[in-house]
Order: structure tokens, then C-alpha cells, then sequence
RNA sequence: GUGGGUGUAGCUCAGCUUGGUUAGAGCGCCUGGUUGUGGCCCAGGAGGUCGUGGGUUCAAGUCCCAUCACUCACCCCA
């Protein structure tokens, strides 16, 4: 019969691997935690009508990369691949700035986009980030800078790289485009079929092109930040000084677009070079606009999003450890059957006082019970055989060490608290 | 959707150019060297439809074609 495989793009994490997903996913949880936003939790998938609303029809990820289907009611429902979305309907579904002026959230999830898998590219990846909704303030921009660098930092990555850009407001940036269209048109033969493409659909995108010939071409273009509204541009102005504050180094690029719809003024991108293509390990910007075009009472909010998978890949590059080496505390060896009923009882003693515990069940040799116990890394072996029974005890041997102590049968979780290091 | 690369042991790979004994290495795994004791060392062992299908040939892991899978890159994004 045919061996089942996983759908392409997904991954099944290991063991090996899913402890440094824990790891990694307390360090967020704790950094979050310190800057005090809290965990908000939003269904797998939504209606469909959230993501062609929210991100944009024109977007890349509402046209060609959604897995989107039709459930036995023939609704149209969609695995989410972005978190903006859902917790900007979940902030206004659920009234949260009834609660508080000012919501400041988190998450942690799974994502979905169907799109040609690659290095740092998965069709189920995840994403943690935070979002904080209901103020315009510049400062509510650093801090969720902040916070995505203070994960970083915990982690201990290194030689990340910030971007940032202002793309101003509908104020600014309708008269921009013009501006920007009517620069190009005369010379839009010469530009790549991309940009052509670009031209009307998304004439900003045209900036970030890194094709040689397109760059030249750009070098005379008007930039978006020497024509922000006096609003923006104190924002922008604002943000900058606040980051300097705080001691975040950062690179103005006035070409930074992002390719989600709904960003005003303020996005960026945090990159590494341990990556490949896809070099970009956070991203995100300010979203003012996003929940009127949702339906709902105004709302300026701003937030990031940072992938995990690429994150850890970076961790890997840099050989940097994102959990501590697993240790099995005890590992008990009964030589005999009727010492078989004493390990039982010992094991779910030492499991009781906290400690993380196992023995055999292949029937292997004593040797092959140290070369296992040897293996998972243990603390501590319990020996039990005729000999201590015989005189109520059994043998408990320090692994690190090397040494072996005779103690009393009743003793033995008290020694193991005492040797524990 | 487009282009490149790779599929040989559990893992990482050599062998393919120049077809020809029983297809190899390192790591891992198992057993022994110790009547009940790990790591290091030594000795031995298990484990392979050479991705799949077809073709050429006396003979194919090796050459040709097709196909599938994986992978990297473009587009775009975390």
C-alpha cells in the first residue's frame, strides 16, 4: 500500500524540534507579558469576506494564495493567512474597546497561504506578533518595534537589520501616486513587465523593484516622504525620535512598501542576512484605516508580525541555542521480577515529587539499560536488584559523576533532592 | 504560474563522467569484550524495491525518455 504522506508545504515538528518551540514560544509569552499585552486567540479559519475586505483584493494573498473552500452550507470560508484580519474583527466582534481606550494583544498561530514552498516559506507557518488598537500615537509605534526586538534579543539572534518607512495616509498618498504615475508613464516601456503590471494596480510597488534597470529608472522619482501631509509627517517625525530614545538602531528606506493594503503612515521590516530569499523576519507598520474598512467604528491600531520558522532558522545559522539540552532526571533498573514491583512504585513516587522519570519496557540487558539510560542524557539510576532488596535498599548511581551510593529503600527521593544540581 | 538542482542504508553522502564480481563510507542502531553498570576504545552484526515506470544493451545505481517527490530561486511575503 502507498505510504501516506504530509501535504507539501507543511512540516511535522519532532521532538528534537518542538522543544525549541517551547522555548521559544515562553520567551514571546514572557516578553508580551513584560510590555503587557495579552493573548488573544482567534479561530483557524473565517468567513472569506475578512481577508478580500481586510488585506485587499488585489493583494497577492487575497488573488492567487488563500485557501479558501465552501463548507456543507456552501459559505465561503478561508484558513486564515494573516492575523491582522481576525484580531481587528475579534477587537470589534467582541467590543473590546468597551473595556479599555486603549487594547494592547498578542498571538501566537498557525497561517495558511498556498503558495510554492521555499527556504523560510511554508504553506502552514506561524507567526506570533502584537497589535495595539485604539491609539495614533507615534509612541504606541516604538513600543511595537520594541517589543518584536526585545523577543530578538531574549533569543538571543543577533544582527537583525530595521527598515522603516512612512507611506503616509489617503491625504497624502492619493495626490503621491499621481504624482509618481505621471513621473514613470513617459518612460514605462522601459520598465519590466512587473512594474508594468504595477503601474496601475499599485504604482508604489514600482519603488521597490530590485531589477537594475527599474532602480535607474527610479532614481529621479519622487519620494512618498518628501510629500507627506504635515500630519504624517509629524508622526513619522515623532516615531523616529522616540526609537532614538530607546537606543534602536534603524535604516530610513524610503522605498519600504508593503504589499498588505490596508498600511498607513508607518510600516517596517526587520531583516537578517543568516536567511535566504526570504530574508524578512518581522514585519508590520500602522493600519488606521482598517476598521472602518471592516465595518466598524474607527480605530487607528498598529502592529508586527514575526515568523517563527524563519526566526528559528536564524537561531539555527547562528548556533544559537533556543532551549536547553534535554535531561532525563531518574532512570530506574530493576535487575529481577521481584524487583519489578518496587521500581513501579519508586517511579511513580519520583514522578510525584516532580521529577521526570522512565524504566524499560523492551526486557533489555542491564547493559543496554545504561547505554539507554546513558543516551537520554540521566541525571540519576536506580539500581535495584537481589542484592538490595536483601537489605532494603537500593543502588543509586550519579551519572555525571560516575559514583554509585548504597541508600535505604525510603530514603530515595530525599538523596535524589539532595545530588540534584 | 516560470526556471535551476537533487532523489542510493534511520541520517549525511560517495559510486554515475569512462555500463561489467556479492552496491560502499561516516554517524546512528544492535550484540559482545564486564556472573549486575553508561560515556571512550576494540571486535562483530542487522539494515538498501539504488524515487517510480518504460527504453537501449549480452549486461543499467551508472546511458536515454517519461513521471512523481523533494529542494532552491523568480513573483510575493513572515
Amino acid at each position: 500500500m502507498k505510504q501516506l504522506k504530509r501535504i507539501k508545504g507543511t512540516q511535522d515538528i519532532l521532538p528534537d524540534a518542538s522543544v525549541k518551540w517551547n522555548a521559544l514560544e515562553g520567551t514571546i509569552r514572557q516578553v508580551m507579558q513584560c510590555y503587557n499585552f495579552s493573548e488573544l486567540r482567534t479561530p483557524v479559519f473565517e468567513q472569506t469576506e475578512l481577508f478580500s475586505r481586510g488585506i485587499g483584493q488585489l493583494t497577492d494573498i487575497v488573488s492567487k494564495e488563500m485557501y479558501t473552500f465552501e463548507d456543507r452550507s456552501r459559505k465561503r470560508l478561508t484558513l486564515k493567512p494573516e492575523m491582522t484580519a481576525p484580531i481587528m474583527r475579534a477587537y470589534q466582534e467582541n467590543k473590546l474597546y468597551a473595556n479599555a481606550q486603549l487594547t494592547k494583544v498578542f498571538y501566537i498561530a498557525p497561517l495558511f497561504r498556498q503558495e510554492r514552498p521555499q527556504a523560510g516559506r511554508l504553506r502552514q507557518f506561524h507567526q506570533f506578533g502584537a497589535e495595539t488598537l485604539g491609539s495614533a500615537d507615534p509612541g504606541a509605534d516604538a513600543e511595537i518595534i520594541d517589543t518584536a526586538l526585545s523577543v530578538y534579543r531574549k533569543t538571543g539572534i543577533t544582527g537583525l537589520k530595521l527598515k522603516i518607512n512612512s507611506v503616509g495616509d489617503p491625504l497624502c498618498r492619493i495626490p503621491y501616486k499621481k504624482q509618481l504615475q505621471e513621473h514613470i508613464r513617459p518612460n514605462l516601456e522601459h520598465y519590466c513587465e512587473d512594474c508594468q503590471r504595477r503601474f496601475d494596480e499599485n504604482p508604489m510597488r514600482i519603488l521597490d523593484c530590485k531589477k537594475e534597470t527599474c532602480v535607474a529608472l527610479n532614481q529621479k522619482a519622487p519620494k512618498l516622504l518628501d510629500n507627506l501631509c504635515p500630519d504624517c509627517e509629524t508622526h513619522y517625525h515623532a516615531l523616529k525620535s522616540q526609537l532614538k530614545t530607546l537606543h534602536i538602531e534603524f535604516e530610513e528606506d524610503p522605498y519600504l512598501v508593503r504589499g498588505l493594503d490596508y498600511y498607513t503612515r508607518t510600516v517596517f521590516e526587520i531583516t537578517s542576512d543568516a536567511l535566504g530569499a526570504q530574508n524578512a523576519i518581522c514585519g508590520g507598520g500602522r493600519y488606521d484605516l482598517l476598521a472602518e474598512e471592516l465595518g466598524g467604528l474607527p480605530a487607528p491600531a498598529v502592529g508586527f508580525a514575526s515568523g517563527i520558522e524563519r526566526l528559528i532558522m536564524v537561531a539555527e545559522a547562528q548556533g544559537v541555542e533556543l532551549a536547553p539540552l534535554k535531561r532525563l532526571d531518574v532512570f530506574l533498573i530493576g535487575m529481577d521480577t521481584e524487583a519489578k514491583p518496587l521500581i513501579l512504585r519508586l517511579l511513580k513516587d519520583i514522578r510525584k515529587a516532580g521529577f521526570s522519570a522512565d524504566q524499560d519496557y523492551l526486557g533489555r540487558s542491564m547493559k543496554a539499560q545504561m547505554r539507554e539510560a546513558n543516551r537520554q542524557n540521566t541525571r540519576f539510576v536506580v539500581i535495584i536488584g537481589t542484592d538490595e532488596i536483601k537489605k532494603n535498599s537500593v543502588s543509586l548511581k550519579l551519572m555525571d559523576k560516575g559514583e554509585q551510593i548504597s541508600i535505604p529503600f525510603d530514603n530515595l527521593v530525599a538523596e535524589i533532592k539532595k545530588h540534584y544540581s
